[in-house]
DNA sequence: CATTGATCTGAACGCTGGTTCAGTTAATAT
DNA sequence: ATATTAACTGAACCAGCGTTCAGATCAATG
């Protein structure tokens, strides 16, 4: 052989990536054009064909991974026992995660419908898996007596739609500190879950 | 004058809307083809061209109508002037309005990008208002001492994202009537605004 | 019955989309 | 220096896009 692999690979596969997450957070999955990804990561649009199958796979991979780490990272996570103690670290952690992440998020929710049927199934699965983290810790301080909620499906979507609302307006530079930002929503968390309400 | 003005037109009309607007959400404006609306409606794609300008008015019309229809609707209730009992009042109509029209909240929130800048900005400007509706509400509530939250502005994004997620997940035939989604949600509510919290 | 005009068809227009691929370029190994 | 080959170009392919428009259609009018 000759050329190292991927001498100029290891730089444009992630450079196309960026792009396409890039672009389509700003215009949507089926606005953007191979071209324009290209021109991004200033090459043709052949030779994006040498990092990717297709335009889906380009998407699928973004979405895939993103939900692959958050599940990844989640399971890292040293949880405290305590059912008000864990819902502190998670709405932490959520925080943490999402608002470093806005287009990430933004294209998990925006472009599901523009999966394939099969690529779809795989991505909600991994979201139920998570959703289902949610719950279980809501049953706990349920049945442990700490939170008191009228329904624990419903805070637990309740519970995530609030969190994850927050990078639609958040910004580092705005009136907020993301430490501030995670102090407020523990202490709503808190609030909607019952937590110290009068017996 | 011969035929009637409008006399398929005024059946006509309302199926491209109506065919559009189910379309979109199901796939997204990007992605919809004139093709595939006119052929819903019945009809070849230059027959639309009778009732809008183009496929943009087609997205712009129904987002402003939406926006319209919620502004009016809000402003032709009778609010009650206790904080708590508005606070009930408002989460009663923001879960039913939203829950009947599941395809037009979502487009109103995943085809913004898809707007003009010009009609984007008018679109945005009356979700400011409706969103401004929302934190003097919550306003009012914690100069009263009717609420405790750690910030109004926090709280009035997290109220507004917890009651707007439910159409992704209700359905009308789902384990939860309306009535008792709408019964969880002023409890979730009230608890999450610290109505009743120990001083 | 003949006329009218709103409504719609069907074909076309220019353009752009994703994707392919023969050929060029240039970094490395010999 | 030469050979090798990963990486990329540039042009092409064809399907499909939004949009236009001359002409067909046909219910209501006079």
């Amino acid at each position: 052989m000759a050329r190292k692999t991927g001498s100029h690979s290891e730089i444009t596969g992630p450079k196309i990536k960026q792009a396409a997450l890039e672009l389509f957070a700003r215009h949507g999955f089926a606005a953007v054009t191979m071209r324009q990804i290209a021109a991004r990561v200033g090459v043709q649009a052949g030779a994006i064909y040498n990092y990717t199958p297709d335009k889906q796979a380009l998407l699928f991979d973004l979405l895939r991974g993103h939900m692959a780490d958050l599940l990844a990272r989640w399971a890292a996570e040293q949880v405290p026992h305590d059912p008000v103690a864990a819902l502190d670290h998670f709405v932490a952690f959520h925080l943490d995660f999402h608002i470093r992440r806005p287009d990430l998020v933004f294209i998990s929710y925006m472009e599901l419908r523009n999966l394939t049927e099969e690529n779809f199934k795989e991505i909600e699965e991994m979201r139920r898996r998570y959703e289902k983290i949610v719950y279980d810790m809501i049953r706990k301080g349920v049945l442990s007596g700490d939170f008191q909620v009228p329904d624990a499906k419903i805070t637990s979507f309740a519970l995530i739609a609030m969190l994850t609302g927050v990078v639609d307006w958040f910004r580092e530079d705005g009136r907020l500190s993301s430490t501030e930002l995670t102090r407020h929503y523990c202490a709503l968390a808190r609030q909607t879950f019952g937590v110290n309400a009068p017996a």
